[in-house]
DNA sequence: TTGAAATGGTACTAAATCAGTTCTATTATT
DNA sequence: AATAATAGAACTGATTTAGTACCATTTCAA
């Protein structure tokens, strides 16, 4: 199994690709170009609705456009809202509930923790301004606000 | 899901335990202690004896010792041992291989690499020695070699 | 010499999770 | 009215994980 989840590699495409796209897209387009899954991107970019990263809107020329700033969205924030928050092994909840029962003699518990952390760092440092690629810019610039938006898609 | 598997947990577990008892212990005595599945915790220690971290003696008073220094044992020796090398998303090995059909346009391809790297790192470099508790001491140290192991339990 | 306790090796299985589908409703444009 | 999009929810198939089961071999001790 790979570390990241399909739901949230294909969302950091999605963010990704309507950052570039200031004006939005549907989950049609975004599927096409990369041959995903239409309707199960369909159900993620839902979710990033869902979650405040991006607005809908309905009917023929309706899509999403990113709403959220691309230094403001954590790979945390993205996972949490798609699968669950990051937790290193089974036994962290337990831990945080105190119900682990070795948890008065694990040789490991202090170990992990600082794994834990140490990780979960990175997840939260890490913002979707960071993943872009350097290359892609925005056709039209979002630090005027969304009111400059061509077609007027808004939620 | 977890980042770490349960094999992979249990695997640090029993290192760490074992570790602390210099003169072995076996599948039994250990998942007795952590409440943790005989059966199971005895593959785990087969494929951690198959891949040379311990050396096992069979018998009535057989078991495990650990035959590998702790520092010397990465996080990503034990997950590449117990499950498969680590890789952030799918597409990580499709990168490598270059079958990815997005590789020539994929937005976060170098982002995400970069990522992958930062995440291997840690795994690198974050050793058993650095998971162990420091509060506990082997009671007899192996520096001066296994011939001093008190049963004389060698593979 | 026999029984118990350990590992060695392999194959199997049940449950959980992930990835993806399906369906119906609503909204908007042409 | 037809079409193309999202909204929401439930469902399904495939994969993976976690754990079992079995039998063989080795060792020790009574």
């Amino acid at each position: 199994m790979s570390f990241f989840s399909r739901k949230m590699d294909y969302a950091l495409l999605v963010l990704s690709h309507l950052h570039g796209n200031p004006d939005g897209s549907s989950a049609r387009e975004i599927s096409a170009k990369f041959s995903i899954s239409r309707p199960f991107l369909a159900n993620i970019m839902k979710t990033l609705c869902h979650h405040g990263y991006l607005s809908s809107h309905r009917g023929v020329h309706g899509g999403y456009v990113l709403i959220r700033k691309p230094e403001d969205i954590s790979l945390a924030d993205i996972m949490q809202s798609l699968d669950e928050p990051f937790h290193l092994t089974d036994c962290s909840k337990d831990i945080e509930k105190q119900t682990c029962s070795a948890r008065t003699f694990c040789p490991i518990r202090t170990g992990m923790s600082g794994v834990h952390d140490r990780i979960r760092t990175i997840l939260k440092d890490v913002t979707l301004a960071e993943i872009l690629d350097p290359t892609i810019k925005p056709s039209v610039s979002l630090q005027f606000g969304l009111e400059l938006v061509s077609n007027g898609i808004h939620k």
